[in-house]
DNA sequence: CCATAAAGTTTACGCGCGTAAAATTTAAGT
DNA sequence: ACTTAAATTTTACGCGCGTAAACTTTATGG
């Protein structure tokens, strides 16, 4: 009896549920239109009394500031971009969803794209990311089939974070691994534990880390005392599984590998490769009863499902994607001015397959 | 002598390549603004001859209109959405390439969204796609974990089809597949050729698909004469592949599945129960000297690339991704009434693993 | 209690474009 | 050449918010 059937702040929400703009939710808020945007802007620029009272009105009324009001008049926005070369790679899906979040927590509202390994289409990206007019892009280029010019009359005008794949001198700053390092730690470790490896890549890299892997894995066998033997495989795009084991597995059939032990530029090429063992009835893996050994680099999320589960690099998802945000971050809030270049090593992951 | 240096838009781009707005373009295309203004909205909507003048005054200055602005006053913006429950499963990322490419080549500025598998997130998401008052969105809710009160009203204010993942009256309309049909495809193929499969899934099944997966098989065993074994195992979230192997392969190990035969209720749990037989030492295939058979359902990017490569019902991502984004195309433009349900078939996949 | 700075209010303008209405020009057709 | 419809121009307003300037109120401290 006496009791209220419906909660203070619903109620009250039913007299006027229709906060057309920031002028009707200042008036129910018993502040100014020109404080309240101040609030919103930037919560703790207002007393502290008056923001209570802002944010108690935002409870009963769900108003939310137009968008594109914001952004017509703010000269910075808060949106990001994020640009991966091919996103049906779960490994850019994985570190795009790391960045995302990062960028999420420090209030941006970060868009994902994906080029899917299309230069047009990595074009056009950049061209519509410019009228989103963001306060800065991440970039993962497509690499050897990016319009260069494109990129870096991009980088001039929007702060642009490269990472993955490097292309020299654009952008603010570069973040990515170490992939000469990639390619030694696993030479070694494959020197150390049986024949040293022959190198499996394609012909035509689309994307530049592989010239890293190759020349990591050339030095690396060449201080081991080995002599290097590159085979390199047709194909063109970003089928990288398909590749590795139509034109992997036809290498194998040909014995073009002069070691029992092969490193792949990529999982997803070993991935492939490993699919060619299977259909060359080739066992893999390093007990006895094996006769090859297959490695890749990235330690791509379904290398641990491969059969046998795939030896691999691990790349440092969670470095990259948040040495990528905060370097982004204080180059748009401060302002850096050097173009640095961030490597993070890689890390042994030993499986069965080597 | 007397040759132009320079092309003749690049000396006059010289001469104000600032254009700041479409006043200032209007100026120098000779056409006044609103026609400028309704060019943009639909360039055939103007007389050839005045598109003519507007497109070659485009090719000198690279003016394009503010989207902010447009977007402000437009009552129905060109924005579409575009929501996936897991970007990081190549399944989804496959059919959000092709859903936004549909949306690009009409003319319409898709954004894409995962959810990570995370509730707070979904609706996270479809607040913020509120904002941007978007022409219409393409929804694959997260499944058993939606929060179906808050799909149920965002759908209610924005055009939305929803798909893959089925939410009952919810929406202008489903575009998915018959996954009854699929299971009962593939145990047809199953039974046909080898012992009737016992059926592996997850005791909670994120995704509402799996029940009438369950529901097909159940059909198909028993109008075929023999008796169902379903086998639950546990394991939340969406890392699928992880509980395959090792829920499925304590369930294998204890020898609790009936038959040899083994449909997965997706090719994830298919992909990590074959990890899990290569660990105990099955020998998986459908040759004499294999012990167990393995199918699964989805026809996933890496099914092709298992060892032995996965027996599968295929999913028709393009005529999914067609038939959803037809739909919201027709719901936007014309105007259809009746929640409509579209569901396409499987097709059997045949491979070495079953 | 008063001086002072900080915060809030009023007022007003501008951003770039959609869009309506009325006036004018253009194109098409008998 | 004349009628008519269609396209374009002119003019004008509004969208929702950022933001500047001048003024008024509040908090703080000796």
């Amino acid at each position: 009896m006496g009791q209220r059937l419906v909660p203070r702040g619903k109620e009250m929400a039913m007299v006027k549920d229709t906060i057309r703009n920031m002028e009707e939710f200042a008036a129910v808020s018993g502040i100014s239109r020109p404080t309240v945007s101040k609030y919103f802007n930037d919560p703790d620029s207002v007393r502290s009394s008056t923001r209570k009272r802002i944010e108690e009105a935002l409870e009963r009324y769900d108003y939310r500031p137009n968008i594109f009001a914001i952004n017509q008049n703010r000269k910075l926005t808060k949106n990001l971009g994020i640009v991966v070369p091919y996103l049906a790679d779960p490994f850019f899906a994985e570190l795009a969803r790391n960045i995302e979040q990062r960028c999420n927590a420090a209030g941006y509202r970060p868009t994902l794209y994906s080029s899917h390994g299309d230069q047009a289409l990595e074009n056009d990206i950049l061209d519509s990311l410019r009228s989103l007019k963001p306060a800065g892009v991440l970039l993962a280029p497509l690499g050897r089939s990016s319009d260069q010019s494109v990129i870096e009359n991009f980088c001039r005008d929007i702060p642009t974070v490269i990472f993955d794949s490097y292309l020299p001198d654009i952008g603010l700053a570069f973040v990515g691994s170490d992939n000469s390092q990639f390619a030694q730690l696993i030479v070694e470790y494959l020197c150390r534990t049986g024949e040293p490896p022959s190198f499996l890549e394609m012909k035509t890299p689309s994307n530049p880390n592989a010239n890293r892997r190759r020349k990591g894995y050339i030095e690396a066998m060449e201080r081991l005392g080995h002599s290097p033997q590159i085979v390199k495989v047709d194909g063109e795009g970003w089928q990288f599984e398909e590749i590795g084991r139509r034109e992997g597995g036809k290498a194998l059939a040909e014995g073009l590998f002069e070691s029992d032990t092969i490193l792949c530029s990529n999982d997803r090429l070993a991935i492939g490769f490993l699919t060619a063992c299977y259909e060359l009835k080739i066992r893999v893996g390093r007990d006895s009863d094996s006769q090859i050994r297959v490695a890749g680099q990235d330690d791509h999320p379904f290398s641990r499902f491969t059969c046998p589960p795939l030896t691999t690099i691990a790349q440092d998802y969670d470095a990259i994607s948040r040495c990528a945000v905060e370097t982004l971050f204080s180059a748009i809030e401060g302002s850096e001015k050097k173009h640095e270049i961030t490597l993070f090593e890689g890390k042994l992951v030993m499986r069965d397959s080597a």
